[in-house]
DNA sequence: AAGCTGGTCGCCGTTACATCA
DNA sequence: TGTGATGTAACGGCGACCAGC
């Protein structure tokens, strides 16, 4: 039922392996023909050999020609893994026909040996990933695709799950610079106002204290920079005086620029 | 024209594995 | 050497959109 043929330290674990455990196993990701490494072996601790469910999705459907000894979540048919795992399946489907016997190829290697075992892409593997996505974030679904997993020698769908991922990424990091941002911009428009109620203290003492001339203008017509200090005024275009009136409120908004107000 | 169905795609939340401190 | 944290490959589910019937 399984081809065990391209790694050789692998066979005589996996005689000792339940089948589920061999199922599972077998479908070891290749992916490394590239960059194969020995250690990479079976898992013997057994967690590995539980299947969960979407790890019989995978074998039901990415990698499914092994499959139909058994299904996933331990045992179950191979039936109702294919019933749940449709998509899977379509996918499949998809890349199989539109793939290159090249990559057919690839993939009967990859059906093999494959399994839940996580691929590591390898330097080059990324840096083209990022060189594409860098001129475009999306997939040109049957065509960039399939040009990228040949050239990558991964399955379609690798490429697929890596842009997807990659998106989720940037969206992720676009997302913390924006919280960071706005962190910042609450910060500093806590300062503004912890300063100005102590400015609007101060000018309520010191009219307590003193009545001087300007102080019976109406004192909506009074408004003070937050960053100069100084009470506006557009009743001479000149400002000369230290205090003065302006005919509407200048409002300082620290979004624009918070050094900007005056 | 409207409704249904199937295919495709992208996003989201999650899981599981590899690696590192 | 064991363990928790982190990064990320891979998954299932869902909704949106489109084409064909």
């Amino acid at each position: 039922m399984v081809n065990h043929g391209v790694y050789d330290n692998n066979i005589i674990l996996d005689l000792t392996l339940s089948s589920s455990m061999l199922r599972h196993n077998t479908t070891k990701k290749p992916c490394n023909i590239l960059n194969f490494d020995p250690s990479l072996t079976l898992a013997l601790s057994g967690d590995h050999g539980i299947t969960k469910k979407k790890h019989a999705c995978d074998h039901g459907g990415l990698y499914g020609q092994d499959s139909g000894s058994g299904g996933g979540g331990g045992g179950s048919s191979f039936i109702s893994v294919a019933s749940v795992c449709v998509k899977r399946e379509r996918e499949v489907k998809s890349e199989v026909i539109s793939t290159t016997s090249e990559v057919e190829e690839e993939e009967d290697d990859d059906n093999s040996v494959n399994g839940r075992k996580k691929l590591r892409l390898t330097k080059a593997q990324s840096a083209l990933l990022e060189e594409a996505f860098k001129h475009h974030s999306s997939l040109n679904p049957q065509k960039q695709k399939q040009e990228l997993a040949r050239e990558l020698k991964l399955r379609p769908r690798q490429v697929e799950v890596w842009f997807q991922n990659r998106r989720a990424r940037t969206k992720l990091k676009q997302t913390e610079v924006d919280y960071e941002y706005l962190k910042k911009c609450c910060e500093t428009l806590k300062e503004e106002n912890t300063r100005l109620h102590k400015e609007l203290q101060e000018l309520k003492a010191l009219k307590q204290s003193t009545q001087p001339p300007y102080m019976q203008l109406p004192a909506a017509t009074l408004t003070m920079c937050p960053s100069c200090k100084r009470i506006g005024d557009t009743t001479s275009s000149v400002n000369t005086r230290p205090f003065s009136i302006t005919p509407k409120p200048h409002f300082f908004n620290p979004f624009n620029n918070p050094s900007a107000a005056c």
